[in-house]
DNA sequence: ATATAATATCAATATAATTTGATATGTTTA
DNA sequence: TAAACATATCAAATTATATTGATATTATAT
């Protein structure tokens, strides 16, 4: 049943889904962090921000930046448009056909 | 940790982020269609398919309407916008963040 | 060289989501 | 009213994801 596209938006939007994800990529949006701020900041252990960091890093949505001892994250801004971009054709698709309809 | 605003985004993004529900969306975006033509369309079981627009319908990005013995389901576009709305303002953000630190 | 700090990884467990099979509910048709 | 149909629900099994605790890796400072 599937078409490639959709599976691939569809791990996208996994990646983004969780809860803690997500207030990662909120929390990105203000710009770069370091894997120590977000820790102190959410109040999550450590090696669990680094987990949820490394699926949006492999999938995409931010980039790491190595420095000294430090990584710092941040938002990989052309992804994150492409699923808005791929969710926003669906709903035009679907205003235009109610349009045909009249 | 939880802003309940991201909390309640995190939930959407859930919901579209399986395959078949994002599939069953695409679809939908053709227009209105009854559950019959969906699992025939995905070639699905008629149980799973009714179980994933469930879990659509729940966290309203489609909206169900019964006509004998058939249900028909549509997008709610208006959900939809919502979430890219959410995300289009994090991408915009962090637009912004750049354009202040130069 | 050693100690400390920041981050990542691994294995084990806990929790949640998906899928399947069986059955229930409500609607139409004969 | 009985049979057939469309859809929904439930329980069980499977599979995936999240969390925790322990340890590894790399970099810096002493």
């Amino acid at each position: 049943m599937n078409t490639g596209k959709t599976q691939q938006f569809a791990k996208l939007l996994k990646a983004l889904s969780g809860d803690i994800r997500l207030n990662i990529i909120s929390y990105l949006a203000s710009g770069e962090k370091c894997v120590c701020h977000m820790y102190e900041y959410f109040k999550l252990p450590q090696n669990l921000v680094s987990h949820h960091l490394r699926i949006l890093r492999e999938s995409g949505l931010i980039k790491d930046r190595k420095d000294g001892k430090w990584v710092y994250y941040s938002l990989n801004e052309r992804n994150i448009e492409k699923v808005t971009h791929f969710l926003q054709e669906i709903v035009q698709k679907k205003k235009e056909e109610r349009v045909m309809q009249k």
